[in-house]
DNA sequence: TAGTGGTCTAGACCACGTG
DNA sequence: ACGTGGTCTAGACCACTAT
């Protein structure tokens, strides 16, 4: 791999950012500076901002300047409840908030329409069978972090307060849950990805920075799927956290 | 989100893709081609197939072209042997491999050292406590996909053959299990990032492409930590697979 | 109003894969 | 040998932020 001007800079600036003498949140040297420092064109110092802001070391705030990145990460614990009794704390190896920060809900959006046939699959119903469409997003502190839509038998959640924006106390497991169709095995996919245009937007994503796409289906004691729910995270955001026997 | 030349380029393209008319593997229009057709200069070209790259959409070959990328799936399942019977397949929502491709190893190397602190917590291990640090390199069908080094305690490991490089049938695990440390219950902490230079270089990462980072911690069923292990997976190649019960 | 990043044009050289 | 992507210089205009 040559060692081209922009990559020189670039390694000049993550050396001092890892070092911890250019801190999370600090100003870096903008176009201009770096112009003059190194005698190099406009365009290669932008260059070498743009390859730190790949790496998701930093993040470019046009007519302000270009800042070391903060993390914030959250832990997602898919066995919560699991987790609290059989172990001890301690052995998290990512510094992570550890206190519930409350996730404000945002955009919420209920219809109801015919199931996509990945859908139809995980739940399966009959190709296009109506399903009910939840949407929404998720707020921490001001800053967008997730995505989650989530698509319930139409048979099953038609006419009731989830088929509602707001699904009441316990949301929509609660509800399955007095249906008698309540949700105790889940099954999650995770892939990781770069976000198309409109997904990077929605979730105010910085450029270079991937999510994280969760695809969970949620079965009943009889080992009937009754949820199929899509999640996209702001994979600087999140920590995802799994625990199981083998 | 303001209409630039590259992005109206890369949204052609793009469209074309996703309609399937230009196939995985096809060779798209050069960045000489989209001067021609769309009057441009060579760089506004240039970033236009950038977007797509970076999209993880397309992978550029110097020398030859950039092509509409290929996307092979590995699922990797965290609970296999009780994924067997608890669940029916077919609810699998992303494409994927299910025959187990042999994942070739690679670059193995071994050697004892002083415990980076985070391993050190995570083993419950003095700060600098002496580790055995296993490190390779997975291959499949010549493609690098994964980079992994374990973290075994130096007194449970040395002079074992869990100190060599082939550590014999069964592995780490039934090493352990010989010496009545057996592991039974593991937790997985998951991130997705940007690949740093090295990283992306031994994993042959195409630019734009993430990597899913695990932090797996396994348990005896005295709730010792025996092994921990970091894996680096190309986030191209990956899907993971969780199934609980909440 | 001055400074910032974002993007474009125009022209150049390089390393590399392919025929 | 030719065509490819990769990168650089030099100069320009824009939209936005900060003061």
């Amino acid at each position: 791999m040559p060692e081209t001007p922009a990559r020189q800079i670039a390694d000049d600036l993550r050396a001092r950012i890892q070092s911890g003498d250019l801190a999370p949140g600090t100003r870096l040297p903008g176009e201009p500076a770096l112009v003059q420092r190194y005698g190099v064109a406009k365009q290669t110092a932008a260059n070498a901002l743009k390859l730190l802001i790949s790496e998701g070391l930093a993040s470019a705030r046009p007519g302000s300047g270009t800042y070391v990145r903060e993390f914030r990460l959250i832990r997602r614990s898919a066995t919560r409840r699991l987790s609290r009794t059989l172990w001890a704390s301690g052995n998290s190896v990512w510094a992570a908030d550890v206190e519930d920060r409350p996730l404000e809900v945002d955009r919420v959006h209920v219809r109801e329409a015919p199931s996509p046939s990945w859908v139809a699959e995980a739940l399966s119903l009959p190709e296009k069978e109506p399903v009910i469409v939840r949407s929404r997003r998720y707020v921490v502190d001001g800053e967008p972090v997730q995505l989650a839509t989530s698509y319930l038998p139409g048979s099953l959640a038609r006419g009731t307060r989830m088929a509602e924006p707001d699904t009441g106390p316990g949301g929509t497991y609660a509800r399955l849950a007095e249906l008698g169709a309540e949700p105790v095995d889940f099954v999650e996919e995770v892939r990781a990805r770069m976000p198309d245009r409109d997904e990077a937007e929605t979730l105010s994503l910085a450029p270079g920075t991937p999510v994280i796409e969760i695809l969970r289906v949620a079965f009943t004691v009889e080992d009937k799927p009754v949820e199929v729910n899509r999640m996209l995270l702001d994979a600087g955001s999140y920590v995802l956290d799994y625990r199981f026997s083998g």
